[in-house]
DNA sequence: GAATCTATCTGGTATATACCAGACTCGTTT
DNA sequence: AAACGAGTCTGGTATATACCAGATAGATTC
């Protein structure tokens, strides 16, 4: 006998009774962080449905960004959101050390690439313009979080990948090329995850995310570093401030 | 015998086989802007896979932001995104409709009601204060992008309903009461969209999203106005400038 | 010409089943 | 104590099927 007995006669389908009853556990705080939901199975048991219906439930609250789910291993209630200040831009990473917050960069890969059509267009350079690659890993309290590659300008900072990457990017320029107060043109868009992004997260594939391109300039106006992070949908929230002037 | 027969020996699995390759039809323009794509069932035949695995291709297609779906008319290729400056803020809707751009505005509901303990927090008010709520839908070209409930206080804005809703609420308050210059704290997230949003947007439920809410403060800086709008995802794109001051 | 009917298209919901592969636990072996 | 292995947990992929309900287009009827 189902523990949950799912009113078939109602106008609401089964598999929304059901991540209904789950967004509530959720939200009243009955599971926790990183808690894990009940599996597919199990779930599929209790309410006296097909798995293939759980599963449907389960993943409504993925969307919703109220869990995740690794893969093989479960799903999981998803930990508070990290706020991310867009006026802090680069120096994310900074702040976040600085306020003692548990960030850990892991360096992915590195290189020196031409720049492509997009590249060369984002920093207003010809193409094949030499640039310094690196993709790095950002966890907070060993959860994975978002994924960023760099690319900036190898003839303005040529020993660059010399350095310990992993560290606040803005805090190696400043230390090392002495860069001056800079400004930064700020995309945002929600864009599933590529399998191989999603796999070094540690997230199934299509997993549902945000990404954040910047263009970064010194105090001339030349852009010298273009940033691309993909971000965990569910872990990321994006604050500003803004400054309305009279509009005429 | 299938069009385009599947690969079932190699190590990827089929259905990412098939979003790739609708990926490369879409990109490559081949399919263009609320251009049908091929139904569950007749992908399903000419990959010669189940209507199930045809569907999780598409789906993922969808979480891409590459294809929307529309309640049993079918999936189309999404359009050029909408690019939300967050410096604009407000003014989106004046700006917008400045530009000569198809912005139409659908009032959906109005009211006045207590603020909740969430509203009174957001606007720095104590519980209960009179609101005045309208929600708006709004449309690009015919489609709609996302909808938009504001939350504004009754005492100052008394008359506020009786006007017309349908233009921007900027204009709005600054011709019918005189605003002056004004801030505004923005926040972003991605979330899937509650049916009944989904279903106002003519789209399937769990549909990605993005949340964004502001709160508009006037120049000596107390708030006066609360909004939240949810975003079709896939139509999407929030750009911003920072200006980074020098990092102590 | 307008209204209606109908066949067929679409996605929506739901079940039952099968096998795979990684992760994990626990007991056994070394 | 460390290494190994078996069994069992998890989600991942895939098929086949069934019926529902809204959308639509075309033919028929009024």
């Amino acid at each position: 006998m189902p523990q949950h007995p799912a009113d078939t006669t109602a106008e609401t389908p089964i598999f929304r009774q059901i991540v209904d009853h789950l967004r509530d556990r959720v939200l009243k705080g009955e599971l926790t962080a990183h808690t894990p939901l009940p599996s597919e199975r199990s779930l599929a048991e209790s309410f006296d449905v097909s798995r293939m219906t759980a599963r449907r439930a389960l993943e409504a609250l993925d969307a919703e960004g109220l869990s995740y789910r690794e893969d093989r291993k479960g799903r999981f209630v998803s930990p508070k959101r990290i706020i991310y200040n867009i006026s802090d831009m680069v120096s994310f990473a900074a702040k976040a050390q600085a306020r003692g917050d548990a960030l850990e960069i892991e360096l992915v890969s590195q290189g020196t690439i031409p720049a492509d059509a997009r590249l060369a267009r984002a920093l207003e350079l010809p193409e094949a313009t030499a640039l310094h690659r690196y993709t790095r890993l950002f966890r907070t309290e060993g959860h994975a979080a978002f994924i960023e590659t760099e690319y900036v300008l190898a003839s303005r900072f040529p020993d660059l990948l010399t350095h310990d990457l992993r560290q606040s990017s803005t805090r190696l320029l400043e230390q090392h090329y002495g860069i001056s107060p800079r400004t930064g043109d700020i995309t945002i868009r929600m864009r599933a995850m590529q399998p191989d992004e999603a796999s070094l997260l540690g997230l199934a594939p299509y997993h549902p995310g945000i990404a954040l391109e910047q263009v970064i300039r010194d105090g001339d106006g030349s852009a010298f570093c273009f940033g691309s992070q993909i971000w965990r949908g569910e872990l990321a929230e994006f604050s500003a401030q803004a400054i309305v002037g009279e509009p005429v």
